[in-house]
DNA sequence: AATGAAATCCGAGTCCG
DNA sequence: CGGACTCGGATTTCATT
Protein backbone atom coordinates (compact mmCIF):
# COMPACT_ATOMS: atom_id res chain seq x y z
CA UNK A 1 0.00 0.00 0.00
CA UNK A 2 0.98 3.73 -0.73
CA UNK A 3 0.66 6.84 -0.33
CA UNK A 4 0.92 10.03 -2.26
CA UNK A 5 2.28 13.07 -1.29
CA UNK A 6 -1.08 14.71 -0.68
CA UNK A 7 -2.22 12.20 2.02
CA UNK A 8 1.99 12.43 3.52
CA UNK A 9 1.29 16.05 4.03
CA UNK A 10 -2.01 15.60 5.43
CA UNK A 11 -0.56 13.42 7.96
CA UNK A 12 2.80 15.42 8.33
CA UNK A 13 0.39 18.53 9.29
CA UNK A 14 -1.90 16.12 11.82
CA UNK A 15 1.47 15.21 13.48
CA UNK A 16 2.57 18.37 14.41
CA UNK A 17 -0.91 19.31 15.34
CA UNK A 18 -3.47 17.34 15.35
CA UNK A 19 -6.19 19.98 16.95
CA UNK A 20 -5.70 21.79 13.32
CA UNK A 21 -9.31 22.46 10.98
CA UNK A 22 -9.77 20.41 7.71
CA UNK A 23 -9.82 23.67 6.21
CA UNK A 24 -6.84 24.81 7.64
CA UNK A 25 -4.93 21.72 6.02
CA UNK A 26 -6.46 22.01 3.34
CA UNK A 27 -5.07 25.46 2.43
CA UNK A 28 -1.81 24.51 3.57
CA UNK A 29 -1.65 21.41 0.90
CA UNK A 30 -4.38 22.28 -1.53
CA UNK A 31 -7.50 21.17 -0.68
CA UNK A 32 -11.08 21.54 0.66
CA UNK A 33 -12.45 21.17 3.95
CA UNK A 34 -14.54 17.64 2.52
CA UNK A 35 -11.63 16.84 0.93
CA UNK A 36 -9.37 16.61 3.59
CA UNK A 37 -11.52 14.90 5.73
CA UNK A 38 -12.17 12.15 3.57
CA UNK A 39 -8.76 11.28 2.68
CA UNK A 40 -7.78 11.06 6.91
CA UNK A 41 -11.11 8.81 6.93
CA UNK A 42 -9.81 7.15 4.49
CA UNK A 43 -6.22 6.67 6.75
CA UNK A 44 -7.78 5.95 9.56
CA UNK A 45 -9.61 2.82 7.69
CA UNK A 46 -6.65 1.86 6.63
CA UNK A 47 -4.53 1.59 9.65
CA UNK A 48 -1.88 4.44 8.38
CA UNK A 49 -3.59 6.58 11.41
CA UNK A 50 -3.93 4.65 14.24
CA UNK A 51 -5.20 7.29 16.75
CA UNK A 52 -5.02 10.30 18.52
CA UNK A 53 -3.38 11.42 21.22
CA UNK A 54 -1.72 14.18 22.98
CA UNK A 55 2.46 14.73 23.46
CA UNK A 56 3.07 14.44 27.33
CA UNK A 57 6.03 15.87 28.88
CA UNK A 58 7.50 13.01 30.69
CA UNK A 59 8.95 14.47 33.47
CA UNK A 60 5.35 16.07 34.42
CA UNK A 61 4.57 12.36 34.38
CA UNK A 62 7.07 11.12 36.65
CA UNK A 63 8.89 9.91 33.73
CA UNK A 64 12.52 12.53 34.07
CA UNK A 65 14.96 10.02 33.17
CA UNK A 66 15.49 8.71 29.39
CA UNK A 67 17.91 6.69 28.38
CA UNK A 68 19.30 4.16 24.95
CA UNK A 69 20.95 1.23 25.77
CA UNK A 70 22.56 -0.86 23.80
CA UNK A 71 23.01 -4.63 23.93
CA UNK A 72 25.80 -6.84 23.11
CA UNK A 73 24.69 -10.47 23.55
CA UNK A 74 26.41 -13.98 24.05
CA UNK A 75 26.56 -15.50 20.69
CA UNK A 76 23.47 -17.33 19.62
CA UNK A 77 21.08 -15.46 21.21
CA UNK A 78 18.20 -15.17 19.13
CA UNK A 79 15.72 -11.91 18.71
CA UNK A 80 12.91 -13.90 20.31
CA UNK A 81 14.88 -14.32 23.56
CA UNK A 82 16.03 -11.00 23.78
CA UNK A 83 11.93 -9.89 23.32
CA UNK A 84 11.28 -12.39 26.34
CA UNK A 85 14.20 -11.04 28.12
CA UNK A 86 13.00 -7.51 27.72
CA UNK A 87 9.29 -7.33 27.72
CA UNK A 88 8.91 -8.08 31.62
CA UNK A 89 10.69 -4.53 32.23
CA UNK A 90 7.69 -1.85 32.44
CA UNK A 91 10.76 0.88 31.92
CA UNK A 92 11.50 -0.59 28.39
CA UNK A 93 9.47 2.14 26.04
CA UNK A 94 10.96 0.27 22.66
CA UNK A 95 13.31 -2.69 21.63
CA UNK A 96 15.33 -2.91 18.28
CA UNK A 97 17.56 -5.57 16.94
CA UNK A 98 19.95 -3.59 14.77
CA UNK A 99 23.10 -3.61 12.35
CA UNK A 100 26.60 -2.41 13.98
CA UNK A 101 28.49 -3.84 16.82
CA UNK A 102 25.64 -3.82 19.44
CA UNK A 103 23.00 -6.96 19.00
CA UNK A 104 19.90 -4.45 20.06
CA UNK A 105 18.78 -1.00 20.92
CA UNK A 106 16.73 -0.52 24.11
CA UNK A 107 14.98 2.54 24.59
CA UNK A 108 14.11 3.33 28.54
CA UNK A 109 12.13 5.75 30.63
CA UNK A 110 12.61 5.49 34.20
CA UNK A 111 11.50 8.01 37.44
CA UNK A 112 15.42 9.21 38.22
CA UNK A 113 18.64 8.35 37.07
CA UNK A 114 18.90 5.86 40.69
CA UNK A 115 15.41 4.26 38.88
CA UNK A 116 17.62 3.74 35.91
CA UNK A 117 20.63 2.78 37.42
CA UNK A 118 18.69 0.11 39.15
CA UNK A 119 17.10 -1.15 35.48
CA UNK A 120 19.91 -1.31 34.34
CA UNK A 121 21.94 -3.47 36.27
CA UNK A 122 18.96 -6.21 36.08
CA UNK A 123 19.28 -6.07 32.27
CA UNK A 124 22.82 -6.10 32.36
CA UNK A 125 22.26 -9.02 34.61
CA UNK A 126 20.21 -10.85 32.34
CA UNK A 127 21.84 -14.86 30.93
CA UNK A 128 21.78 -13.72 27.49
CA UNK A 129 23.63 -9.82 28.28
CA UNK A 130 27.70 -9.78 27.44
CA UNK A 131 27.67 -6.00 28.25
CA UNK A 132 25.57 -2.86 27.43
CA UNK A 133 26.16 0.97 26.88
CA UNK A 134 24.62 3.64 27.81
CA UNK A 135 23.50 7.00 26.80
CA UNK A 136 21.34 9.21 28.83
CA UNK A 137 19.08 11.63 26.94
CA UNK A 138 19.95 15.39 27.84
CA UNK A 139 16.58 17.00 26.30
CA UNK A 140 14.23 15.79 23.90
CA UNK A 141 13.96 18.06 21.19
CA UNK A 142 11.66 16.67 18.84
CA UNK A 143 8.91 13.84 18.95
CA UNK A 144 6.81 13.24 16.13
CA UNK A 145 4.33 10.37 15.12
CA UNK A 146 3.88 9.26 18.62
CA UNK A 147 7.48 8.52 18.65
CA UNK A 148 8.97 7.26 22.08
CA UNK A 149 6.43 8.88 24.38
CA UNK A 150 5.21 7.28 27.63
CA UNK A 151 1.88 6.25 28.64
CA UNK B 1 5.75 20.31 38.69
CA UNK B 2 2.99 18.04 40.01
CA UNK B 3 -0.27 16.59 38.65
CA UNK B 4 -3.29 16.00 40.62
CA UNK B 5 -5.58 12.86 40.32
CA UNK B 6 -7.91 14.68 38.31
CA UNK B 7 -5.43 16.29 35.30
CA UNK B 8 -4.01 12.24 35.77
CA UNK B 9 -7.04 11.06 34.57
CA UNK B 10 -7.64 13.93 32.13
CA UNK B 11 -4.48 13.41 30.65
CA UNK B 12 -4.34 9.34 30.57
CA UNK B 13 -7.67 9.91 28.79
CA UNK B 14 -6.79 12.21 26.15
CA UNK B 15 -3.47 9.74 25.60
CA UNK B 16 -5.82 7.01 24.63
CA UNK B 17 -8.14 9.11 22.70
CA UNK B 18 -7.32 12.50 22.09
CA UNK B 19 -10.37 13.48 19.82
CA UNK B 20 -12.69 12.34 22.67
CA UNK B 21 -15.35 14.96 24.22
CA UNK B 22 -14.94 17.15 27.08
CA UNK B 23 -18.26 16.13 27.79
CA UNK B 24 -17.04 12.54 27.58
CA UNK B 25 -14.20 13.08 29.85
CA UNK B 26 -15.96 14.85 32.11
CA UNK B 27 -18.17 11.98 32.74
CA UNK B 28 -15.67 9.71 32.88
CA UNK B 29 -13.85 11.91 35.81
CA UNK B 30 -16.98 13.64 37.17
CA UNK B 31 -16.27 17.00 35.63
CA UNK B 32 -18.93 19.34 33.50
CA UNK B 33 -17.12 19.76 29.73
CA UNK B 34 -16.26 23.27 30.75
CA UNK B 35 -14.48 22.44 33.88
CA UNK B 36 -12.18 19.86 31.95
CA UNK B 37 -11.34 22.10 29.08
CA UNK B 38 -10.37 24.43 31.67
CA UNK B 39 -8.30 22.01 33.55
CA UNK B 40 -7.34 20.81 29.79
CA UNK B 41 -6.06 24.35 29.06
CA UNK B 42 -3.83 24.89 31.93
CA UNK B 43 -1.51 21.58 31.43
CA UNK B 44 -1.31 22.88 28.17
CA UNK B 45 -0.04 26.54 29.21
CA UNK B 46 2.31 24.98 32.09
CA UNK B 47 3.29 22.26 29.48
CA UNK B 48 2.32 19.08 31.09
CA UNK B 49 0.67 18.48 27.61
CA UNK B 50 2.98 19.50 24.98
CA UNK B 51 0.65 19.54 22.01
CA UNK B 52 -1.79 16.82 20.11
CA UNK B 53 -0.33 14.22 17.31
CA UNK B 54 -1.44 11.63 15.41
CA UNK B 55 -0.12 7.68 16.50
CA UNK B 56 0.92 6.28 12.68
CA UNK B 57 1.38 2.67 11.72
CA UNK B 58 5.10 3.54 9.91
CA UNK B 59 4.53 0.33 7.93
CA UNK B 60 1.26 1.61 6.37
CA UNK B 61 2.54 4.70 5.32
CA UNK B 62 5.73 2.77 3.76
CA UNK B 63 8.43 3.51 5.91
CA UNK B 64 9.79 0.30 5.95
CA UNK B 65 13.52 1.01 7.08
CA UNK B 66 14.22 2.90 10.34
CA UNK B 67 16.99 3.58 12.15
CA UNK B 68 19.09 5.85 14.67
CA UNK B 69 21.60 8.09 13.42
CA UNK B 70 24.40 9.70 16.24
CA UNK B 71 24.81 13.23 15.20
CA UNK B 72 28.54 14.47 15.91
CA UNK B 73 28.34 18.84 15.69
CA UNK B 74 30.54 21.10 15.65
CA UNK B 75 31.58 23.41 18.46
CA UNK B 76 29.06 25.57 19.83
CA UNK B 77 26.01 24.53 18.01
CA UNK B 78 22.85 24.90 20.39
CA UNK B 79 20.18 22.47 20.87
CA UNK B 80 17.56 24.74 19.07
CA UNK B 81 20.36 25.29 16.27
CA UNK B 82 19.86 20.93 16.18
CA UNK B 83 16.20 21.07 16.41
CA UNK B 84 15.45 24.03 13.95
CA UNK B 85 17.78 22.25 11.38
CA UNK B 86 16.28 18.64 11.97
CA UNK B 87 13.15 19.64 12.42
CA UNK B 88 12.78 20.50 8.62
CA UNK B 89 13.25 16.57 7.65
CA UNK B 90 9.48 15.12 7.74
CA UNK B 91 11.74 11.68 8.11
CA UNK B 92 12.88 12.51 11.94
CA UNK B 93 10.63 10.96 14.25
CA UNK B 94 12.69 11.62 17.09
CA UNK B 95 15.60 13.91 18.00
CA UNK B 96 17.31 14.39 21.16
CA UNK B 97 20.66 15.73 22.98
CA UNK B 98 22.59 13.02 24.87
CA UNK B 99 25.45 12.42 27.35
CA UNK B 100 28.53 10.79 25.68
CA UNK B 101 30.53 10.85 22.57
CA UNK B 102 27.45 12.08 19.86
CA UNK B 103 25.87 15.01 20.30
CA UNK B 104 22.35 13.36 19.48
CA UNK B 105 20.51 10.41 18.27
CA UNK B 106 17.90 11.05 15.86
CA UNK B 107 15.43 8.07 14.96
CA UNK B 108 14.60 7.94 11.40
CA UNK B 109 11.68 6.35 9.35
CA UNK B 110 12.31 6.14 5.63
CA UNK B 111 10.75 4.34 2.57
CA UNK B 112 13.81 2.04 2.03
CA UNK B 113 17.60 1.75 2.60
CA UNK B 114 17.88 4.00 -0.81
CA UNK B 115 15.83 6.97 1.03
CA UNK B 116 17.37 6.61 4.01
CA UNK B 117 20.79 6.65 2.46
CA UNK B 118 19.51 9.86 0.45
CA UNK B 119 18.32 11.59 3.86
CA UNK B 120 20.95 10.65 5.75
CA UNK B 121 23.69 12.67 2.58
CA UNK B 122 21.75 15.41 3.18
CA UNK B 123 21.96 15.85 7.18
CA UNK B 124 25.33 15.33 6.98
CA UNK B 125 25.47 17.87 4.63
CA UNK B 126 24.02 20.53 7.16
CA UNK B 127 26.65 23.15 8.49
CA UNK B 128 26.10 22.10 12.14
CA UNK B 129 26.69 18.72 11.29
CA UNK B 130 30.59 16.99 11.73
CA UNK B 131 29.92 14.00 11.10
CA UNK B 132 27.10 10.96 11.82
CA UNK B 133 27.06 7.17 12.62
CA UNK B 134 24.23 5.12 11.58
CA UNK B 135 22.49 1.87 12.93
CA UNK B 136 19.89 0.24 11.01
CA UNK B 137 16.89 -1.42 12.87
CA UNK B 138 16.65 -5.16 11.81
CA UNK B 139 13.52 -6.02 13.81
CA UNK B 140 11.19 -3.58 16.53
CA UNK B 141 11.06 -6.29 19.39
CA UNK B 142 9.06 -4.01 21.17
CA UNK B 143 7.06 -1.18 21.04
CA UNK B 144 5.65 0.20 24.13
CA UNK B 145 3.57 3.33 24.73
CA UNK B 146 2.83 4.53 21.44
CA UNK B 147 7.12 4.54 21.30
CA UNK B 148 8.01 4.51 17.62
CA UNK B 149 5.42 2.41 15.72
CA UNK B 150 1.94 1.77 17.10
CA UNK B 151 0.42 -1.32 15.51
C1' DA C 1 -10.96 29.89 43.10
C1' DA C 2 -13.28 26.47 40.91
C1' DT C 3 -17.63 24.77 39.35
C1' DG C 4 -21.98 23.97 36.43
C1' DA C 5 -25.79 25.81 33.44
C1' DA C 6 -26.99 28.33 29.62
C1' DA C 7 -25.86 30.72 25.36
C1' DT C 8 -22.93 31.48 21.39
C1' DC C 9 -20.05 30.26 17.77
C1' DC C 10 -17.05 27.66 14.97
C1' DG C 11 -15.78 23.62 12.67
C1' DA C 12 -16.92 18.71 11.75
C1' DG C 13 -19.80 15.96 9.19
C1' DT C 14 -23.21 15.47 5.25
C1' DC C 15 -25.52 16.11 1.00
C1' DC C 16 -25.58 17.68 -3.58
C1' DG C 17 -23.86 19.23 -7.98
C1' DC D 1 -13.59 17.12 -5.81
C1' DG D 2 -15.72 21.73 -4.12
C1' DG D 3 -19.75 24.45 -2.29
C1' DA D 4 -23.43 24.86 1.02
C1' DC D 5 -26.06 23.49 4.71
C1' DT D 6 -26.79 21.27 9.34
C1' DC D 7 -25.65 19.98 13.67
C1' DG D 8 -22.63 18.85 17.62
C1' DG D 9 -19.22 20.19 20.56
C1' DA D 10 -15.94 23.74 21.77
C1' DT D 11 -15.68 28.07 23.92
C1' DT D 12 -17.56 31.95 26.50
C1' DT D 13 -20.40 34.14 29.88
C1' DC D 14 -22.32 34.25 34.13
C1' DA D 15 -24.27 33.00 38.52
C1' DT D 16 -23.19 30.00 42.49
C1' DT D 17 -20.69 27.53 46.24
Amino acid sequence: MSLNDLDERIVHALAEDARRSYADIGAEVGLSAPAVKRRVDRLLATGAITGFTVRVDPAALGWETEAFVEIYCRHKTSPEAIKRGLERYPEVAAASTVTGEADAVVQIYAEDVRHFERVLERIAGEPFVERTKSVLVLSPLLRRYGAGAPA
